[in-house]
DNA sequence: TCGACAATAT
DNA sequence: TATATTGTCG
């Protein structure tokens, strides 16, 4: 799908012509590296904004190949549009800075950085930035295969994975699901804790949600019910409570999206500006499960299963909306999952995005994600931004299919009213127009959150390439939001698939359809020297933890050696 | 103490 | 099933 001219690193002239964007407030920088860059003979934008550089990845979902960005910038924490990055456009990002703390260097992993160079920066350094790039693909080609794998397969393994997610089925016994019954068994995987009379609570990684969301999307936002889902969820330790409880979330979340938008474009005439602090706001806090591949070819690796796609549906009811008095309509239509693409999000705006149809690549095979054992990390993801985020994605994902998309283009007009406090309506929803007028800016469509960008953009950015955008990629593109993280698959699975022998065969076929997880952070590891917290990545050990099961594992976070709260599993935590 | 989240109750 | 409440946790 990919039309990149690059989208094949197998590219006879492969890295040459990679698009590189580059991402620094400081011209001074730009200029440094926009020459190096071209020395290694990538094709180079640069860009003084964060923000005007998250309107270019918006517009040109495809046009770039890689982002290099600088961490400390005026309009946007570097982090933040790592953040973004990683969950709009699976681009690899790497971090750069002048300040190698390994705090930082961890915040930058966590976020999503495939690495992290310290300033000032070396041709050298640059020169392999493609692999990035290329890990990426051989990553993606990976996942596609263990997915497909899985789905021909049916994998059968669990037990030992403990994977959760490694039931076969949906099947699931009731009982398993019953946590009632459980209380005391709770799964094999909660047994690890019996003693605890409570519950393990089930952390609703990137992961997890994403097949959560999916589910939505396959039945419908108006249709939703917490039975269906976990029927389509497929993970057979889970709950329908747990997926009620979720959803419950999910829909408060929806309404809180749409109050970010106001603020957001409010804030910054448009733009939103993403600050940690904000984070809180309106963040889904989906842990980010970082996934340890045993079997990765770069041992040790993790990836952070970045997948971040949320769907957009909007929302059911528009919690808030009554509330605020700001959004005129509530949402009344029903939502259902549309995926919108939407090239220009200025132009459009549905007023539900669903990820459906990128799914439905997927989604009709219901692909047992579960099976991944690998076990993820959790990390917390701040969403502050994600309803821009959200609707990237569908924008990405589909044209619109939109019925949906009412809204006129007056996102310009987003009149936040004040309060940016108020949440709008109804996010999705959409009904009215009205609203989405209102809201447009905000999370209400996913394209709303885009729109704003490309105007200021254009300022401050100067692009020196443009890529043509591809509008194939999109697809592509959503389906690897979709979440449909391989990178999850547990070792075991890979080690079956032996897909990394195979990777470079597969490689040419690669194409950007294929991509599908964000596995962006393998790389990382490998790059930032994790090892030297061997604790927390050792793979093994993580493997071995339950994956949704987190509870738990909280309680080491607070271990001493992660100054950035890195999450971390301890061994023996989760001793299956 | 507060907010967020998942669990639990209604 | 939807929503409200509760219990934890940071």
């Amino acid at each position: 799908m990919m039309e990149n001219g690059f989208s094949s690193p197998r590219n006879d002239t492969f890295p040459a012509g990679l698009r590189v964007l580059v991402v620094d407030d400081d011209p001074t920088w730009l200029k440094i590296l926009e020459k190096m860059l071209k020395k290694c003979s990538y094709e180079v934008t640069t860009c003084g904004l964060a923000r005007d550089a998250l309107c270019l990845l918006r517009e040109k979902k495809d046009g770039y190949d890689i982002v290099i960005s600088d961490v400390n910038m005026p309009d946007m924490d570097g982090f933040k549009l790592l953040e973004h990055v990683g969950l709009e456009m699976d681009l690899p990002v790497i971090m750069m800075s002048v300040d190698g703390e390994t705090s930082r260097v961890m915040k930058g992993v966590q976020h999503g950085a495939c690495d992290y160079l310290l300033k000032p920066i070396r041709m050298k350094e640059l020169r392999n930035i493609w692999q990035h790039v290329f890990r990426k693909r051989i990553h993606e080609v990976r996942d596609i295969e263990s997915l497909e794998g899985f789905e021909s397969i049916q994998i059968p393994r669990y037990g030992s994975d403990q994977s959760d997610d490694g039931y076969l089925f949906t099947g699931e016994d009731p009982s398993m699901r019953k946590r009632k019954d459980c209380e005391g068994k709770y799964d094999e995987r909660d047994c690890g804790d019996p003693s605890s009379s409570k519950k393990a609570r089930v952390v609703w990684s990137v992961d997890l949600h994403q097949k959560f969301v999916q589910a939505v999307n396959q039945i419908g936002f108006d249709k939703v019910g917490p039975k269906r889902i976990l029927d389509l969820m497929n993970v057979p330790w889970l709950t329908r409570e747990n997926v009620a409880s979720h959803l419950q979330k999910y829909r408060l979340y929806l309404s809180r999206l749409q109050k970010d938008d106001n603020e957001l474009t409010t804030s910054a005439g448009g733009i939103k500006h993403t600050d940690s602090s904000k984070d809180s706001a309106g963040g889904f806090g989906l842990q980010n499960s970082m996934n340890i591949h045993h079997n990765d070819v770069s041992t040790g690796s993790y990836g952070f299963s970045g997948s971040k796609s949320f769907v957009q549906n909007l929302n059911p009811k528009s919690l808030d909306c009554e509330k605020k008095g700001i959004v005129s309509e509530p949402i009344t239509e029903p939502k259902r999952a549309l995926i919108v693409d939407i090239p220009n999000p200025c132009k459009v705006r549905s007023s539900q995005i669903g990820f459906e149809s990128s799914f439905a690549s997927l989604g009709g095979s219901q692909v047992d994600f579960t099976a991944f054992g690998s076990t993820t990390i959790p990390t917390r993801y701040s969403w502050s931004d994600v309803p821009e985020v959200l609707f990237r994605h569908e924008s990405k994902s589909t044209e619109l299919e939109d019925g949906f998309s009412q809204l006129p283009p007056s996102r310009s007009q987003h009149h936040i009213q004040a309060d940016h406090i108020k949440p709008v309506p109804s996010i999705s929803s959409s009904s009215s127009a009205a609203d989405r007028s209102n809201h447009a800016n905000h999370a209400t469509s996913t394209e709303s959150a885009i729109d704003p960008l490309p105007v200021q953009t254009k300022n401050h950015i100067s692009i020196t390439n443009h890529q043509a955008f591809d509008p194939l990629s999109t697809t592509a593109l959503s389906m690897k939001s979709q979440g449909f993280n391989l990178s999850c698959i547990s070792d075991l699975e890979s080690t079956q698939r032996n897909i990394s022998s195979g990777i470079e065969t597969l490689l040419p076929s690669l194409d950007e359809d294929l991509k599908f997880c964000w596995l962006q952070g393998d790389y990382l590891a490998m790059n930032l020297g994790l090892q030297d917290f061997p604790e927390y990545y050792d793979p093994g050990i993580v493997s071995e933890v339950p994956i949704h099961l987190y509870d738990a594992l909280r309680h080491d976070y607070d271990n001493p050696c992660d100054p950035t709260e890195y999450p971390l599993i301890e061994q023996g935590l989760f001793i299956v």
